[in-house]
RNA sequence: GGUCCCAUAGCUCAAUGGAUAGAGCAUCUGCCUUCUAAGCAGACGGUUGCAGGUUCGAGUCCUGCUGGGAUCGCCA
């Protein structure tokens, strides 16, 4: 039942060539969900065929074409012609079939796209001297939701991350704890560890700011400030002692960089992500080395005369990119070369996908072209999902600054958002206090994923907290309460104890209405909308349809009584229809990450 | 300065090259003795940044311009 659209096409290839004689490919016959304020079902758009001089302007052949489909195809039970768009309607016993089928078989919701293929799925990919703030919040719910896509398009998906454990950063937050003298752990503090961590890095910000300011006003220029302040030369000492395998120095690296994992693992266990696998910068940064060696016999890069290794890509429209350095330490960009490689040999992946922010396009361009000149066979299915970054109202995050929002924050507010609210609706009598908490997290979280969720991932967004804690319009908790009631009217028509089992081929008591045609449209092109957030990457678009059909639910909800003694079929053919349509925006919100309660 | 990305209603966002560009928020008007009002119905709101071009058809593709952002060999 699910090959309708492609029936159709075939059909209409069939009539056009025994009308007219011509012939036309499968692909040129462009069908689209009929609009709103037109009649049908599916439209079949003329103007394309033009090309292939049917003889007869788009109206002629759009009736034509409307007759030969009604006589050929049995569940086609109208059609009406408006300039160039041929409106098919479908029969109502066909979706009331639909429905039947549908019942029972969760594989609706599944597709095979990718045939088992291996992707791996990079995401998250934090630096350890710091809490995880909101960008990293959108980057996880991407790369999740991209995760459970693939997967469940047919994908093998493995989730990696990358911890940026070691170097400058690190180092800087080392550099201030020391400095502080107080011994301070996490217990004593009484935070997070990343949060410790991160409070030490923001003080080391303050007092290299002040070190700098104080050389300029000494008649330093601003680079030569930033290059003489006595804690950033402290800082890149201490980096060359970590390399060096300084044990005091490695001792306390492994010591902070604990604090920070114990805290990730409880921010990751709340949001509901899991890795398969965690990169080490630490353990892979030096690796990358082997992978320069290649490159230089296979002459694809060359040394300079202060020993440094350059890759030049002027060719290919990009830079010369230094890959190591003349005193031979790594870069960024050559542990990723190591970790493409690593990741080949444990998961043979067909695509490996990195989800990063923007500001680093330059970089995995350079790193796909690179892998290219190598040779190497997954290069070609490397793909940076580069979304946009999130801006605040009062402008761009800066964690040097502390301005940032952070996950563990955030996540929390919205927590108590969702409990003031649904305390003020007062509809959760008899939910003991772990339903509630449970409760408050399912709505806050899924707040908060949707609204991050929601927009194009390529573009850059903005986060409103008053918006964003707003449980009203296109936000998670409506998809939600929408869920809730399909669940709500099965308990009621159980307590009453109604039949509702469905039969798709008796008839109804009363004429198939528009609002649920409409959203037997919209369960039907369910597969496709998964198709599309697959194909091009984009979670937004099941956040988007999943709103929708919420929306066109709702409206169903105040038009059409489900439970009605009086007219057994319809009543049982709408409960279905309910069931169905919450089943649908369930297997949704899941691809996203978000979960549904059962009453709210 | 070079390269890349973005620009749609007051604000935040939608719209496989297809019909009269849609939602939410905000503002205003109705609807809870009837399956949960985190809801529904309606009003208001647009020169899709500007100028050209391609096309039967452009918010969408191409060129130029303006404005915003990112990035530009030894940071990550």
């Amino acid at each position: 039942m699910t090959d309708l659209i492609p029936s159709i096409q075939t059909a209409a290839v069939e009539a056009i060539a025994e009308l007219y004689g011509k012939d036309v490919p499968v692909d040129e016959i462009v069908l689209q969900e009929t609009k709103k304020e037109f009649e049908g079902d599916f439209t079949l758009v003329v103007f394309p065929l033009m090309r292939y001089k049917l003889g007869g302007g788009p109206p002629q052949v759009g009736e034509a074409l409307g007759q030969a489909l009604q006589a050929r195809l049995p569940f086609i039970e109208g059609y009406n012609v408006i300039k160039g768009f041929l409106n098919l309607s479908i029969r109502s016993d066909w979706w009331q079939q639909f429905l039947g089928h549908l019942q029972g078989r969760p594989d609706f919701y599944r597709l095979n796209l990718g045939q088992g293929q291996s992707v791996v799925v990079e995401y998250c990919s934090p630096n350890t001297n710091k809490p995880l703030h909101l960008g990293h919040l959108r980057n996880i719910i991407l790369g999740y939701a991209l995760s459970r896509i693939l997967e469940a398009s047919g994908y093998q998906v493995h989730e990696t991350c990358l911890y940026n454990d070691r170097g400058t950063n690190i180092s800087k937050s080392m550099y201030a704890w020391l400095q502080a003298g107080k011994q301070e752990t996490p217990e004593m503090a009484g935070v997070k560890g990343d949060k410790l961590v991160g409070d030490y890095y923001v003080a080391f910000s303050r007092q290299y700011a002040a070190e700098v300011g104080e050389l300029i006003a000494k008649g330093l220029t601003k680079a030569e400030a930033e290059k003489a302040a006595p804690s950033m030369q402290a800082v890149h000492e201490m980096t060359v002692r970590w390399e060096a395998g300084d044990e005091a120095v490695r001792d306390l690296w492994r010591k902070m960089n604990q604090w920070v994992y114990t805290a990730f693992a409880d921010t990751f266990a709340k949001l509901g992500v899991k890795f398969e696998r965690f990169y080490y910068e630490s353990q892979v940064y030096q690796r990358g080395k082997e992978t320069v060696a290649e490159g230089l016999e296979k002459g694809v890069f060359y040394q300079e005369e202060d020993g440094s290794v350059v890759v030049d890509l002027t060719d290919d429209g990009l830079d010369k990119k230094v890959l190591l350095r003349s005193n031979g330490t790594s870069l960024y960009i050559t542990q990723d070369l190591a970790i493409a490689e690593d990741k080949f040999e444990s998961y043979q992946m067909d695509r490996s996908i990195y989800v990063v922010g923007n500001e680093q396009d330059y970089h995995f361009k350079v790193l796909f072209k690179i892998l290219e000149k190598l040779g190497k066979p997954y290069a070609e299915g490397l793909y940076h999902l580069s979304y946009g970054m999130v801006d605040l109202p009062s402008g761009k995050m800066k964690s040097r600054e502390g301005t940032t929002v952070e996950a563990d924050d955030l996540m929390a507010e919205m927590i108590e958002q969702a409990a003031r609210e649904t305390q003020k609706l007062g509809k959760t009598e008899g939910m003991d206090e772990a339903e509630l908490q449970a409760l408050y997290r399912t709505l806050g979280i899924g707040a908060l994923k949707y609204y991050l969720v929601k927009v194009d991932p390529r573009k850059r967004m903005l986060f409103d907290p008053n918006e964003s804690i707003d449980l009203h319009g296109q936000t998670a908790p409506f998809i939600q309460s929408s869920y809730t009631r399909t669940v709500s009217i099965g308990r009621k028509a159980e307590a009453a104890g109604m039949d509702l089992v469905y039969h798709p081929d008796q008839t109804l008591e009363t004429p198939m209405l528009e609002v649920e045609r409409s959203l037997l449209r919209m369960i039907f092109r369910y597969p496709q909308v998964l198709q599309e957030a697959a194909n091009g990457y984009n979670p937004a678009l099941l956040a988007n349809y999943a709103y929708d059909l919420a929306k066109e639910y709702n409206r169903f909800y105040h038009e059409a009584p489900v439970l009605r003694r009086e007219q057994p079929q319809t009543s049982a053919f709408r409960f279905a229809l309910s069931t169905q349509v919450g089943q649908t925006l369930k297997e949704a919100l899941a691809l996203l990450g978000i979960e549904m309660p059962e009453r709210m």
